[in-house]
DNA sequence: CCGATTTCAGTAAGACTGATATTA
DNA sequence: CTAATATCAGTCATACTGAAATCG
């Protein structure tokens, strides 16, 4: 999980647009932007990783985790959970597997249609998800190098690239009361 | 590789910030930052993917790739590689091994140091590196809703990100000539 | 019979650990 | 002898495909 550590002499994104440059082909920004992406989640993935890992969880089965959390009765099918964790059925069903063994969620058979399965979260799921959450919000998410309004800032660019891509239907923005 | 594809009804990560605030788990804003960059990189990393996955390249192979093409002698040390790269020495093998099955470089022994092997770039891998590069640029690195300024925007927040990560060092920017 | 839901078996790429051979 | 370099063997989490079982 994330990579090696090396610190270099030279921002190597600021090279690689030189180098593109050099050869004429085409403008940069977009290069640059992609290259910055890869890099910026390693980092904060790497933080959270690091965070989650003594406590047992991956960031799949963190998220899959706090969905249930937030859940209205701590509880899903998990087909559902397919979508929203946009992962494939095997994986979730894999990722239900661990969290099973792991005694933070039960599997719980649907009461009308017999095909489906539910998750429900645990009492042990429910402390493991606020103690993850807790330790991971105190960490920053590993982007603690960032005030609040450039993370505002960085989520609102980030937003047009999500809804472009057709994350998410454009809906009206509920602010918190 | 990427995940799958299901437009949801509202913004998964703007739902997340609601239930953060709820509970008073203190400020979302680096939350949505961190939620942000990970949907952000996959919908980058997805979209180059399906563009190399034809050529027969990985992200892994294509990066390397490129490093050497733009390497002066078309050749490096694999340790420089795992520097640059900031992968593993037995990932570098991995991928070494992968490109020269593929015949895009070849294994050629250090002329002094004969613990070290470099890599070389073949001519079948010039014109490949060529290629994958032309197809990525072509498909705008999969960001293309963004426009220039906002990818610039993008890029000088996330260069702090990166520089607070101890990424590289600090050094005076160059511009184009 | 058709389609939805979940699971299983098997494959693949990647990151990692620990051990090993070679050589500066 | 010690450190560096590369490789190998094996493990792990994840994503995928294709097939199967169950059931509406």
């Amino acid at each position: 999980m994330g990579r090696r550590q090396v610190r270099l002499a030279v921002d190597p994104i600021a090279e690689a647009v030189r180098n593109w440059q050099e050869r004429g082909w085409g403008s940069p920004a977009h290069l640059a932007a992609a290259l910055s992406l890869g890099r910026a989640e390693d980092i904060a993935g790497s933080a959270a990783r690091a965070v989650l890992e003594p406590l047992g969880l991956t960031m799949s089965r963190h998220e899959m985790l706090m969905l249930l959390y937030f859940s209205v009765h701590g509880e899903l099918p998990l087909g559902k959970m397919g979508d929203r964790l946009m992962v494939h059925a095997t994986s979730v069903t894999n990722t239900v597997d661990a969290l099973e063994r792991q005694g933070l969620i039960t599997r719980v058979p649907h009461p009308t249609d017999r095909r489906t399965t539910r998750a429900r979260i645990t009492d042990a799921g429910r402390e493991m998800a606020e103690r993850s959450a807790a330790t991971l919000a105190a960490d920053t998410f590993g982007i603690g190098v960032l005030d609040e309004e450039e993370a505002a800032q960085l989520v609102a660019l980030l937003r047009k690239l999500r809804l472009g891509a057709g994350d998410f239907i454009e809906s009206e923005p509920v602010d918190a009361d």
